[in-house]
DNA sequence: CTGAAAGCGCTTACAG
DNA sequence: CTGAAAGCGCTTACAG
């Protein structure tokens, strides 16, 4: 069961275990033709380095920690790809941990990452618990945020531009003759649905549509309590012609409401969400939605991180666009509904 | 910068590191008084112990690897976020690496879980790279394999009762009324798939329903790869009135095609999926399928490894059962339809 | 170019 | 109960 270390191939090549360690890393220092063949020995041999003895010298372990709300939500699940994407062709592996927005669990996962040395932290849950945040500051290690701004404490992060692709969304509904248009959202208090809010009620104001307090639901983003909310816009006595929803999975939630109660999307209603999960073009209609460029966010957000490794002074607030990608549960208003 | 390490607490508390080391371990060899006073100081000095430190000498690392084929997929997500619970509630981390299914990465995935000293390795992909088995043979350590047996290789796995369930899936078709009934699998040789097919098969053998060539028609597991083989299965001059789809992303696909050539669920066509993706209840009509129980499957993958740690000759083919779960996309046939 | 020495931060016999 | 010594498998000055 003993593995073999570089001191078995120093052995075995007849030469010191330091000239053993350069060799395999292909140090100039050493001879062309020794390092040559004490790599072809340790290959013969299977050697593998033990990165945790070279990291506890190096003190780097080579290792992104990446703190999730849950993995099993398909806008994370793109997200986290892209990252590992970009961490594996730069060395790096991924520790992987779901907060599951728990309190205790967020504690514990910083903990761990701390003793494991990770090099660095991505932050890829809607909203950073409150009550680790001062702990990620003492750990005095480089974060990268993704989705997630606390200007305050962290300088790093890729953002969508919630703002202005709300704006857009919304203009859009407008220039196919809408007035009457919902804003289905999050939790109140969350960052990107105050922005996205903020978006919509900035297209309204243009337009000067007037901003209707009874046409703002709150939900959670996710399916049913998409599908709640919707329920209470469907109970005003006058409709909204069109639902803006803060995110594909409350619009998928608020979909199959507004087919319950036997409405057609987008002749009565129309249906626009944020994000465009994989799923939303096979939605029936396919859903109207906002692109979040998820990987390539995960991507950026690692190569962040990285620039960070060399220059812990670097700040970045990478701000993505969202594309409006247009398609059938949204259309101009009938005139006839009530 | 300099990391605090056990050294500095035993200056401050007066004592050998030794000491320190146990007092923090709750080894019951030190005194109780100065152990709670020990670990009083290493809090107040905000101490956190060096994992990889303590890794190199016990030659553990506390570290699971997991090898998927890409996170992005939801069935994976799910099983994935019960392997990183389940990890976490015994202290053990979660190293992800995606392999997309390329030989070359999974090689490369597979050195760097050797060099990181992983404890175990979890494997969910549906086809295990031929190419690196013999490396995960010569590495020594602990495997399970997700929906994915490799039978002389590996002896641990759980996996999905794929005949079973199949079985019982077209045989409610059959009771429903359904003679002409389809196949949509994945890529001919997928083990799941035979398996999927075999069930089939012996559904329709049991019925006495002949099995018929032109209905068996092959797809890639996805959406769009479910679409071609569905436009083909709507070629036939006598359509099936059922199809039964390897997976619930095939069946996403098909259900398009169905309804592009302007055909009803379950009226016109039956629709049977595998998986039951969160999805799947949204769809339209919402998606009969068999349910795999995703998360339980990732959980006691991980217990297994677990046993496997303390065990290494413990031997586990858990065999999981799918359950039927009946939605709304699966009818008698219609006897007018031609 | 190569090797002897020291050290990364822990844990584990071994004495006492 | 406590400490001195050794060692886990590497890398990195330092000499030569």
């Amino acid at each position: 069961m003993k593995q073999i270390s570089i001191k078995d191939i120093a052995r075995a090549a007849r030469v010191s275990h330091p000239t053993v360690s350069r060799a395999i890393r292909h140090s100039p220092l050493v001879k062309q033709e020794t390092a040559e063949r004490i790599r072809e020995i340790a290959n013969r041999m299977g050697y593998r380095p033990n990165a945790v003895a070279r990291s506890l010298v190096t003190r780097k372990t080579g290792t992104i920690g990446v703190v999730v709300t849950t993995i099993a939500d398909p806008f994370i699940g793109e997200v986290v790809s892209g990252i590992e994407e970009a961490a594996n062709e730069h060395g790096y592996s991924v520790i992987l941990a779901n907060s599951n927005a728990d309190p205790a669990r967020e504690i514990n996962v910083v903990q761990s990452f701390q003793e494991r040395r990770v090099d660095g932290i991505l932050v890829a849950a809607s909203r950073v618990g409150a009550m680790y945040i001062p702990m990620l500051n003492r750990f005095k290690i480089p974060i990268v945020l993704i989705n997630n701004q606390h200007p305050e404490e962290f300088v790093d992060s890729v953002m969508i531009d919630n703002v202005a692709s709300s704006l857009r969304a919304v203009q859009y509904l407008i220039q196919l003759g809408h007035r009457r248009i919902a804003y289905l959202g999050d939790q109140y208090g969350l960052q990107s649905d105050t922005e996205r809010f903020t978006g919509y009620r900035e297209a309204l104001l243009h337009a000067n549509c007037p901003l209707c307090a009874e046409l703002i639901v709150q939900a959670d983003g996710k399916p049913e309590g998409g599908g709640f909310a919707m329920d209470k816009l469907l109970s005003l006595s006058i409709l909204p012609t069109a639902v803006f929803c803060y995110n594909d999975m409350s619009a998928i939630g608020a979909l199959s409401r507004i087919r319950a109660r036997g409405l057609r999307i987008p002749q009565d209603i129309s249906l626009l969400g944020f994000d465009d999960l994989f799923i939303s073009s096979y939605l029936d209609p396919p859903l109207t939605t906002v692109r979040q460029p998820k990987r390539a966010m995960g991507r950026i957000a690692t190569e962040i991180l990285l620039k960070l490794f060399d220059d812990p002074q670097y700040e970045a607030n990478m701000k993505m666009k969202g594309e409006l990608i247009v398609r059938e549960s949204t259309a101009p208003p009938t005139a006839g509904i009530k």
